[in-house]
RNA sequence: GCGCCAAUAGCUCAGUAGGAUAGAGCAACUGCCUUCUAAGCAGUAGGCCGGGGGUUCGAAUCCCUCUUGGCGUGCCA
């Protein structure tokens, strides 16, 4: 309902315009353009159009001039609006009418679960990868942010009207994956010759995880493996230690409400061909060149501040090569848009992807629309313990793992944590997190769907159950709390539009947030048990209202919604 | 050194495709439960929006510069 009154402002002045034009009040020329702004204090009225100072320069003329002379010649009758008027520079201000608030309440009703839905996207099949975390072991505190943010973000944009694919990517190959096996290899020969006996390597994974996996392998095998040749043994133990450990992260992630679409091996496209072909492409592109016994890609003509390795002197690709042809075949696949959300300790080369994917010249090679790419970067997550920080270390394995975190926090308090601006640092308190107390705003919110649904549990006991709104007149609901209620019910469209075209799902949070608020002040100031018929319904009508609407949004959000707390 | 991100109330953060007097939560202080859930509400106090320049009708927001902090800068992933 925002973009209707919104869109009727913007005719109301230019019919004004186009009035005092023939009345020879104002100079000829294009439309007027000027954005409609909510402004931040109501006393200025609900709508604020900038129209006239924005013509300021066009016009020749003062901005309050302008607006005096709109003025003259807006005509208000059958439109959103009861009254306008002029303020400061040349703001002219708009006052809604009953009949716009009784159209947002109908809308959610029409609506229902789909209140909100936007259609921006329109169709368009958008990939987004998220997590991705190395599966030589356990998730980080960082994969719990990135969790979040690209679930949420992927819900986002479904509701915007996008088609959407969730996607993990399983680096199941390359240099890693040969230390992940060497580092079971010498914990399983140090269960059978002592931990002093076998050497531990010097870039091993020292994670308890890697020890288990050891442990487990003996279980099953005993002492059976040790007299196999190393590139088998190794073989065996990676075999057994991947399927384990990725199964291990869907399991931890659906704990976290998480499901992808699927799960890309980064092996499949070794084993294909594709990674060969795409470095072909490079190669017959002229964008590439030999140095060292290594191929290099051009990167520094492709934009990119430093030139990268493509494949290594010892005939191995990169994990450089590997992003390259993955990305590529993203884009094979046929979808629109392909997102990745990235931790900041990977900024280095999240940026040189970048400008590698979206250079024309390789967009030409490829023959791949570059745009079609979009890097999210999140900062890095403090984690602090009663403002001590905690230092997380992957090199020694003492790292707080995603698992960890959901013994100690609630799913909907970590979801809802991590659910913060992606582009600024944040500072995760588990004391704080932990907390169920009125400093977690999660509670807030999920605390004012409770006191609904229990409001509406006591009514309909006296046989008052929640009405259409045919059936009722809201035109009665005038108080101020009723009012800005009604207000922010309205505006989530607008904040779903908004925090799509951002890639910030944050935004839902601030608004759940603040819907909340609103009704935990509506509910203290406006009481509705035991009020008249008209206002009893009216009321209740709203109240239920508002549960639909913080119900959609907490499902966004992948936080549950419950009914009594 | 170079690059990316940040800096707003005592603390954690909103406000960012430029808009009117910069907001919230927590912490501090004052009130509000015989009546729909007090996990709530109302109020008081708290600010050279890191410093300095610029762009314009207008800057917390855009540009430049400096300072401080986080991260990055591998033939690692």
């Amino acid at each position: 309902m925002i973009d209707k009154a919104k869109k009727q402002i913007d005719e109301l002045i230019n019919n004004a315009y186009k009035k005092a034009q023939s009345a020879g009040e104002l100079p000829g020329g294009e439309d007027l353009s000027g954005a409609v702004e909510i402004p931040r204090d109501t006393s200025h009225g609900d709508y604020a159009s900038t129209h006239a100072m924005a013509a300021a320069k066009a016009l020749r003329l003062p901005p309050r001039k302008i607006a005096e002379t709109l003025c003259e010649h807006i005509d208000l009758d059958g439109s959103f609006f009861t009254s306008f008027s002029i303020a400061g520079p040349g703001y002219i201000n708009f006052v809604l009418s009953d009949k716009w608030y009784g159209e947002v309440i109908r809308e959610v009703e029409t609506k229902g679960g789909d209140y909100g839905t936007v259609d921006i996207g329109q169709g368009q099949r958008v990939m987004v990868e998220f997590v991705s975390a190395n599966p030589t072991g356990p998730m980080t505190i960082g994969n719990a942010r990135g969790g979040v943010l690209g679930d949420t973000l992927s819900a986002i944009l479904e509701r915007a009207g996008y088609n959407v694919w969730r996607e993990f990517l399983v680096n199941d190959a390359g240099n890693q994956i040969d230390i992940f096996g060497r580092s079971i290899n010498a914990r399983y020969m140090q269960l059978i010759v002592g931990e002093d006996t076998f050497p531990f390597p010097e870039d091993g994974y020292h994670g308890d995880d890697i020890r288990a996996l050891a442990q487990m392998i003996w279980d099953a095998e005993g002492d059976k493996l040790r007299d196999l040749p190393e590139d088998e043994r190794l073989q065996k133990f990676t075999e057994f230690g991947l399927p384990h450990n990725i199964a291990l992260m869907k399991t931890h992630l659906e704990r976290y409400r998480i499901r992808f679409d699927q799960w890309f091996l980064e092996s499949s496209i070794h084993k294909n061909g594709y990674i060969d072909q795409t470095i072909k492409l490079l190669e017959q592109g002229g964008l590439t060149y030999e140095k060292d016994g290594a191929l290099w890609l051009k990167n520094i003509e492709l934009g990119a501040d430093k030139d990268e390795v493509l494949r290594k002197s010892n005939g191995f690709y990169t994990y450089y090569a590997v992003d390259i042809a993955y990305h590529r075949e993203k884009l094979d696949r046929g979808f629109d848009k392909a997102i990745d959300i990235w931790g900041a300790d990977h900024h280095g080369h999240v940026i040189r992807l970048k400008a590698t994917m979206t250079s024309p010249q390789l967009c030409a090679a490829f023959g791949i629309d570059g745009e079609k790419y979009h890097f999210l970067i999140m900062q890095m997550v403090r984690l602090t313990r009663d403002g001590e920080t905690i230092k997380v270390s992957k090199r020694t394995g003492k790292a707080l793992t995603l698992n960890d975190l959901l013994d100690e926090i609630p799913v909907d308090a970590c979801r809802f944590f991590f659910n913060a601006r992606p582009d600024t640092h944040l500072e995760f308190d588990l004391g704080l997190a932990v907390r169920q107390d009125s400093e977690n705003p999660v509670y807030y919110v999920q605390y004012a769907h409770a006191r609904i649904c229990s409001l509406i549990a006591a009514l309909a006991a006296e046989g008052r159950a929640v009405s259409n709104c045919a059936d009722i007149d809201t035109g009665i609901l005038s108080h101020e709390s009723e009012i800005d209620l009604i207000k922010q019910i309205a505006l989530l469209p607008e904040e779903i539009t908004i925090a799509a075209r951002d890639y910030d799902p944050s935004r839902i949070n601030k608004y759940v947030v603040e819907l909340a608020a609103r009704f935990h002040r509506f509910y203290t100031v406006c009481r509705i048990k035991g009020e008249a018929q008209e206002i009893l319904l009216a009321r209740l009508k709203l109240a239920d209202t508002t549960r639909a609407v913080i119900k959609n949004c907490l499902d966004l959000l992948g936080v549950t919604a419950p009914e009594k707390m």
